[in-house]
RNA sequence: UCCCCGAUAGCUCAAUCGGUAGAGCGAGCGGCUGUUAACCGCUAGGUCGUAGGUUCGAGUCCUACUCGGGGAGCCA
């Protein structure tokens, strides 16, 4: 049956030619004696068009009463047309139907996020869904092919793991046949040990935080991707990973154009997405944070936020009064939705304009040794148009393995990297501590149990060279080069606080 | 853990001062040969999140709880 199949994406070499598409009915409009339906494939949307003369009334009155999602083949002959979505329809002169579905639940009407989660397995077909499953494929495969093709070797670092990289408390806790283990939060400690027999290697997979974290940054399961490399300094590895990034975005520009305009993701900034990019130490971070500029810039941010909200408001007393009138029951029917539209709009405004203030104070009042909050990264990432590097992190705020700068004790040589437009961090990486005593202290320091770590010092005892790599998370790249507000949606079956559906 | 907001039909939302529960979509029936979230007519659809309280009267006011959304901290 497969073999007979014609995709839709392959309709415009097919053209004046008959052949049979199998899919699902996205939407359905009888008119009389035509009924238009589109479906979708997986491959993209055709309308089909079936006229009532045809084909039998049987046939013609079953079709008529699809409902949406029922499953089917058609069989007509690929028209070009402009009109149809696609630009190209089917004129049918045959069908099966598989599936007759009736109900289903998620209409072409807006729905709530609540709704749409508790449908996830369903909400997957809808058009947003899938064009982010496909943009997410291109950049899996990017990562994957540009790490292949520059010489890192794949290490699989394992899911269950008996130590810490970092902070214990955010992670989960298995019982492992009475033994206490984790669900790992990095590889990157398991990876190391690949780095000294490869060179260069990377890891790639799924890790957990149990951080109660309830924001449209965070989820408790993601992917990452996490390289690690030998014989380099900080600037080698800044330039490694600007040239990874830019890679990712350009492969999704190539790949998923169309994709990219239908969930309105910005493509022209995209494509200025080339190395190098910004580098700013922490501490010119936080001059930044405390200047002057940065209170006039959320000052501006402000009173253009001000002025969004008025004219919001301005809209909705205008529609309002006009409801009012005597006016068509359509036009009463479209000012409704056009104000439900408005005043979500404007309750979001209104968030944004009580946390203005809020994060204003909170860069005013940044003191040296603190890690940079979400909101300070989001002011610093919407003053620049490309990614930015933030190097060199105080020690005391950063985790145990990260090398210790010989020109500033106090930091590290770390860096964190800040994607444009406000999304925030999207990748942490570090030079690693490779002198044996500077590591075995800051275990010691930290009180965490030495004999956990004892292979991890070996690294430093048998051939150590300064090394580092750094952890890019799949969810947050696609948020920012989606334009998607929420990581929820950029992952199949998001996990999150207190939420595990299906 | 803390702060802010919310919960009304299957879905998205209205309901003015505390006074008879509303619309669109979706579903069902009928009409329409070029629709793009089509359109037109008709029908069905409700324990207003839960439990108390105030009141002649509560969707509306008060208290607690539950669930959800946004943010802080933390992070990819």
């Amino acid at each position: 049956m497969l073999k007979e199949l014609t995709k839709i994406s392959c309709l415009k070499d097919n053209v004046d030619k008959n052949v049979t598409i199998g899919g699902w009915v996205r939407h359905l409009r009888p008119s009389g004696k035509l009924i238009f339906i589109v479906i979708r494939d997986g491959s993209g949307l055709c309308q089909c068009v079936i006229e009532k003369e045809k084909i039998s009334d049987e046939l013609f009155e079953q079709l008529k009463r699809l409902g949406a999602e029922s499953s089917l083949t058609l069989t007509g002959s690929v028209r070009k047309d402009a009109r149809s979505v696609g630009g190209y329809e089917l004129i049918v002169s045959d069908a099966k139907v598989f599936c007759e579905s009736t109900d289903y639940p998620i209409t072409p009407k807006s729905h709530g996020i609540d709704f749409l989660m508790k449908n996830r397995h369903l909400h997957l077909r809808s058009q947003r869904q899938w064009c982010i499953g496909k943009v997410r494929h291109t950049v899996v495969n990017a990562i994957r092919q540009f790490l292949n093709d520059n010489g890192y070797v794949l290490v699989d670092t394992p899911i269950l793991t008996g130590i810490v990289g970092e902070e214990a408390g955010s992670l989960f806790n298995v019982d492992y046949f009475d033994m206490p283990a984790f669900m790992t939060q990095t590889g990157q400690l398991h990876v190391e040990c690949g780095a000294m027999s490869y060179g260069k290697v990377y890891c790639f997979g799924p890790t957990f935080r149990a951080e109660k974290s309830k924001t449209r940054r965070h989820l408790t399961e993601f992917w990452m991707v996490e390289p690690e490399i030998t014989f380099i300094d900080l600037p080698d590895l800044l330039e490694i990973t600007e040239n990874f990034v830019s890679f990712i975005v350009k492969e999704v520009l190539d790949k998923n154009e169309t994709e990219l305009k239908t969930l309105g993701s910005d493509i022209e900034s995209l494509k200025k997405i080339t190395p190098p990019f910004y580098r700013l130490t922490y501490t010119q971070a936080s001059e930044i944070l405390t200047s002057q500029k940065t209170q006039d810039f959320l000052a501006a941010q402000l009173n253009e936020f001000k002025t969004q909200k008025q004219e919001i408001e301005n809209k909705i007393a205008a529609l309002e009064t006009e409801a009012k009138g005597q006016i068509k029951q359509w036009r009463q029917d479209k000012i409704a939705s056009e104000l439900i539209d408005l005043r979500s709009d404007l309750a979001e405004i209104e968030t944004k304009i009580e946390n203005n203030p809020k994060h204003a104070k909170l860069a005013s009042q940044f003191q040296w040794g603190k890690d940079l909050g979400g909101s300070d990264e989001t002011i610093i990432s919407l003053m620049h148009d490309k990614p930015v590097f933030v190097t060199h992190y105080p020690r005391d705020a950063k985790a145990f393995y990260m090398k210790q700068d010989p020109e500033n004790p106090e930091t590290v040589q770390n860096f964190d990297m800040l994607a444009p437009a406000g999304f925030g961090e999207i990748i942490g990486g570090s030079m690693r501590e490779d002198i044996h005593d500077k590591l075995l202290a800051r275990i010691n320091e930290q009180g965490y149990k030495l004999e956990n770590y004892q292979w991890y010092l070996d690294l430093r005892k048998f051939g150590s060279v300064p090394h580092g790599g750094f952890g890019l998370g799949v969810e947050r790249t696609l948020a920012w080069l989606t334009g998607e507000k929420h990581i929820r949606q950029c992952i199949a079956f998001p996990r999150m606080m207190d939420k595990i559906l299906i």
